[in-house]
DNA sequence: GGGCCCGCAGGG
DNA sequence: CCCTGCGGGCCC
């Protein structure tokens, strides 16, 4: 084995120190085995014209906000068990599977108005979850989250102000030793960054290295500080550059309301050593599960791809005994879909709008 | 894939 | 207006 890098060594460190920080604060990895996992992708056509129904429907009140999977949509892939029992592994459609399904697919070629927005057509200022939009909602971009009033900055991780507190945060990797486990996790602040660009276009950056130390004083810190302080909700969001099994592939998810349930300072996992501000988020309870990736399937997805897949099928069968402890696949892990109706009506107390 | 630059949504 | 900021597109 080759040695660790300076990097990793901290990397691991500092990750340790983040995991057991969770663990005393009573927030456990959820083992994918317990979560219902998603049935199947389905099409963005269909989920589209769904999303529009509900927005119709909403005009009085929607009675079933939340729903995770598409429980009214018989699909083939609800079987796969029998399908696979004469077959070999579809590795196609096993990806599908395992990838994070966007339960609402809403773009710009899609979007018909935002759904987060009031009748004003203004965007949604407040704590808590914003009508209509379901938790799992997904989006391709940053600016479609904002357009529907979920997390407004395009580029900033933290929304909100010192005086009220944090209104949601974006998940979206760019610290290595962030830890994820879902139902929480340990998030790194803002700040600490030159954002000094080029010589002939200086402070014309959006993001940089590290190169001092983060503070309670960077807005978006305090926010979250004061967050810690109320216990008010924020709403998360996960998006493709994280590297967990809880974050899509693409584009940017909306995963509920989480409170903040610790704030602190440590040194970071950069060159410098500078110290961050960290916040340790915990899932509110009775929100729809989350989704839950494969990691291991996609990347012998990825693997097959890259040997050329056509030969190569017949043993991707007989490979199954490369990490059979994670329950497999083959019976029915139907039986999650029960509790589909979990939904959770945590509001922040407040509408508190603000101008 | 990496570097550069950009618009934009806040809060102060 | 000033500043920031876990995007994104384009060009190389």
């Amino acid at each position: 084995m080759p040695k660790l890098s300076q990097y990793e060594i901290e990397r691991e460190e500092n990750i340790k120190r983040n995991s057991a920080l969770l663990d005393a604060l009573g927030i456990q990895k959820v083992h994918p085995k317990e979560v219902p996992k998603p049935k199947k992708a389905v099409p963005p056509k269909k989920r589209k014209a769904e999303v529009d129904e509900n927005n119709d429907a909403s005009a009085g009140s929607p009675p079933k906000i939340a729903r995770t999977t598409s429980s009214d949509q018989p699909l083939s892939g609800a079987r796969r068990s029998a399908r696979n029992a004469g077959k070999k592994v579809d590795y196609k459609a096993e990806q599908i599977r395992v990838i994070p399904v966007p339960i609402s697919t809403r773009n710009k070629a899609g979007n018909a108005g935002p759904l987060g927005s009031g009748a004003s057509g203004r965007k949604i200022v407040k704590f808590g979850s914003i009508p209509d939009i379901e938790v799992g909602t997904w989006w391709q971009t940053r600016e479609d989250c904002s357009n529907d009033s979920i997390h407004a900055p395009w580029v900033g991780g933290i929304s909100g102000s010192k005086h009220k507190g944090a209104y949601s945060i974006a998940l979206s990797g760019g610290y290595d030793d962030d830890v994820d486990l879902g139902y929480g996790f340990t998030f790194t602040g803002a700040g600490g960054r030159d954002l000094k660009g080029t010589k002939t276009k200086p402070k014309n950056l959006r993001t940089a290295p590290q190169s001092c130390d983060q503070t309670f004083e960077n807005n978006g810190n305090a926010a979250l500080k004061k967050s810690s302080e109320t216990g008010k909700p924020v709403r998360v969001i996960r998006g493709f550059k994280n590297k967990s099994e809880f974050a899509p592939s693409e584009g940017y998810r909306y995963d509920g309301l989480y409170t903040v349930e610790k704030a602190w300072m440590e040194k970071g996992l950069n060159p410098g050593g500078f110290l961050v501000c960290k916040f340790a988020f915990k899932r509110i309870a009775d929100q729809p599960p989350l989704p839950v990736r494969d990691l291991d399937a996609e990347a012998a997805v990825k693997n097959q791809a890259k040997d050329g897949g056509n030969d190569a099928q017949n043993d991707e069968e007989s490979d199954e005994d490369e990490d059979e402890d994670e329950d497999e696949d083959d019976d029915e892990d139907e039986d999650a879909d029960a509790d589909g109706e979990a939904e959770a009506e945590i509001e922040g107390e407040e509408p508190e709008e603000q101008g």
